[in-house]
DNA sequence: CAGGTC
DNA sequence: CCTGG
């Protein structure tokens, strides 16, 4: 959930908001261009400054009429070519973000919701308001999340980003980072694929195979489009598509079906998960003692969570989620403008596997 | 060994 | 079973 925030962030809206075959945004010009920025280009620290007066304004918003109707209707589409982000474009990039960050569900109403459905909930969501879903590309999520297994997330978001530099199509340059889309499918298609992960620190014999294997298996075996159609089959379908995947298993496919397919019911039961079940909540048979995540205690957490929120519960579990991590252990209120954390470096919570 | 998948 | 800390 939290892992992938910074990165797809910067990176999914971008990829989706823009479209740069040319290559036109990577070399900035650096004298303002003030007259015909909306014909050809805007350079990306305009496109910078517009996403943070998007995300300021959107985010202020949160506690708008929800529109849902309006939200699920909302089609991603890169642009046609040779047609940049400007001014003129407000529209269709706020639709974008509404999309992205899911606005047209109303957060609050949810929180209420959950608050009073679970004291526990109550507690924490204090400390913890604002936290929703994001709207994920399906690919670009199930790859990543493939990479969260056995792993960390400093060693999540390093394999993202070797992948994205090697593989992907670079976006522009913000603050001397240069910035790369995610990687389709096809791209990471061919013999010298696997060799090269593996020299990228992929790991050996395995992983590298999955990544391989599976961008095969995507680009060919798979009708164009696959993942995405998803977003409009049933939730057990998109376990049972999703666990056709090498490395795929119950909980990387819940959480591509929750974060990419619109299933907000879904709750991703982890080892994490199960703490919090066990240290915070009394379900019948998960207790301290239990030992092992069996595919039956597997769905009755998935469940007891499910009744207890109802149909967003997999956004209320990453409210939990979120609250539980270490780095967040020192989260206080927002209303109270405490200062900042004498952290130096957020040393990554190893929680989220 | 802890976390995941096979 | 496989993987990395």
């Amino acid at each position: 959930m939290m892992r992938f925030l910074a990165n797809t962030v910067r990176v999914s809206v971008w990829s989706e908001t823009l479209t740069d075959p040319d290559n036109v945004i990577s070399a900035p010009p650096k004298a303002k261009e003030s007259h015909n920025r909306c014909r050809k280009r805007q350079d990306s620290s305009d496109l910078l400054t517009n996403f943070k007066r998007k995300t300021t304004k959107l985010s202020s918003d949160l506690d708008f009429e929800p529109d849902n109707d309006n939200a699920k209707k909302l089609k991603i589409e890169s642009e046609p070519p040779g047609h940049y982000y400007c001014a003129e474009d407000d529209k269709i990039y706020e639709q974008k973000l509404v999309d992205y960050f899911q606005l047209g569900i109303d957060l609050s109403a949810l929180y209420k919701q959950w608050s009073s459905a679970d004291k526990h909930f109550q507690l924490i969501s204090d400390r913890f308001p604002g936290i929703r879903i994001m709207r994920q590309d399906p690919t670009e999520n199930l790859f990543a999340f493939i990479c969260s297994s056995n792993n960390h997330v400093s060693r999540i978001s390093g394999m993202v980003n070797k992948l994205s530099q090697n593989y992907g199509t670079k976006l522009g340059t913000v603050d001397g980072t240069d910035l790369y889309s995610f990687p389709t499918a096809d791209k990471l298609t061919g013999s010298k694929v696997e060799s090269h992960l593996r020299e990228l620190g992929f790991g050996y014999s395995y992983k590298s195979q999955v990544y391989s294997r599976n961008s095969e298996s995507t680009s060919h075996e798979r009708p164009e489009g696959f993942l995405n159609s998803l977003r409009d089959r049933p939730y057990e379908e998109c376990i049972t598509e999703l666990t056709k995947f090498l490395g795929v298993g119950r909980k990387v496919a819940d959480c591509v079906a929750l974060m990419s397919l619109d299933k907000s019911q879904v709750v991703p039961v982890d080892t994490h998960v199960l703490q919090i079940a066990i240290r915070d909540y009394s379900i019948p048979g998960v207790t301290k003692n239990t030992r092992s995540l069996t595919p039956a205690l597997h769905d009755k957490i998935g469940k007891y969570f499910i009744d207890l929120y109802g149909d967003h519960a997999g956004w209320a579990h990453t409210v939990l989620f979120a609250a539980d991590l270490k780095r967040f252990s020192d989260h206080k209120p927002v209303s109270k403008k405490t200062p900042p954390a004498p952290k130096k470096r957020q040393k990554s919570a190893k929680s989220a596997k």
